[in-house]
DNA sequence: CTATTTACCTATTGACATAGTAGGCAAATA
DNA sequence: TATTTGCCTACTATGTCAATAGGTAAATAG
């Protein structure tokens, strides 16, 4: 399941989203209007601004806001950043250490079809297609 | 991602499958060809068992049987069984309280048609079908 | 009827992840 | 200089994962 460090993250770009791209908003906001902890949306959304999804400014006038347009975040490219990778088994996942099983593994192919099918699903979407 | 136990239990059945429908297996010697420990195989054993996956027969000759065809077992069930619902968000879970957030939920589409994607291909995909 | 084989049961453990809370420092602006 | 905001480290309670340990009950072979 996906845990609400990724579901808090697309709600936090989502809100992002709807404001005007020019002007910082700050966190305190964003947790009011979404309902969520300020303290723990802290510690989502500087992954985030690690992760290269969002920067964020200090002082008076200052918060987040994306650094790209909403058609070129990938979902995908959300959840992987802060849930890991999407593979269902470790194996598949990528930089992973070859498993000696794979050479007759009977569920190999089973996991790696859901893989794709599961990469491709959250590619194709984009914080666009949240609006 | 999935864990040991819904691994194990396709492992399990998989191994099953492939010997004489009309006799009891041990489970030592599953243990051993599969190279996992016995002990801890008894306990999701034990989960298929009050599952309906499987029959259990104590005493010499005895062991773990299929009560079905393996074309009869679909992939997701066994999952189900093991893992709890396929669900991404527990929201869509079956029986889950109903959110209060799901009348202007932006996400709440991405996780169900991504839910029931993954539900459409594991409840394709049998048993026979890792053979 | 006894020894052996097998399933079945309860309990415990160490490591890790989840979902936060708490308190303070640093930077930027009015 | 005061205020607003992000940023940083640390802590905690709860639960899950992946086992291990040790025993009881049932069935069969001899």
């Amino acid at each position: 399941m996906i845990s609400t460090r990724g579901r808090y993250a697309i709600r936090v770009m989502i809100d992002l989203a709807k404001h005007d791209d020019a002007e910082y908003v700050p966190l305190k906001d964003i947790a009011e209007r979404q309902g969520i902890s300020k303290k723990y949306l802290e510690i989502i959304v500087k992954d985030m601004v690690a992760g290269g999804l969002l920067v964020g400014a200090s002082g008076k006038g200052g918060g987040y806001k994306l650094v790209r347009k909403p058609e070129e975040y990938a979902i995908g490219e959300i959840i992987e950043l802060m849930e890991g990778p999407l593979a269902p088994v470790a194996c598949l996942s990528k930089g992973a250490p070859e498993c000696p099983r794979s050479a007759t593994c009977e569920t190999l192919s089973l996991w790696a079809e859901y893989d794709q099918m599961t990469h491709d699903y959250f590619y194709s979407k984009h914080l666009s297609d949240l609006l």
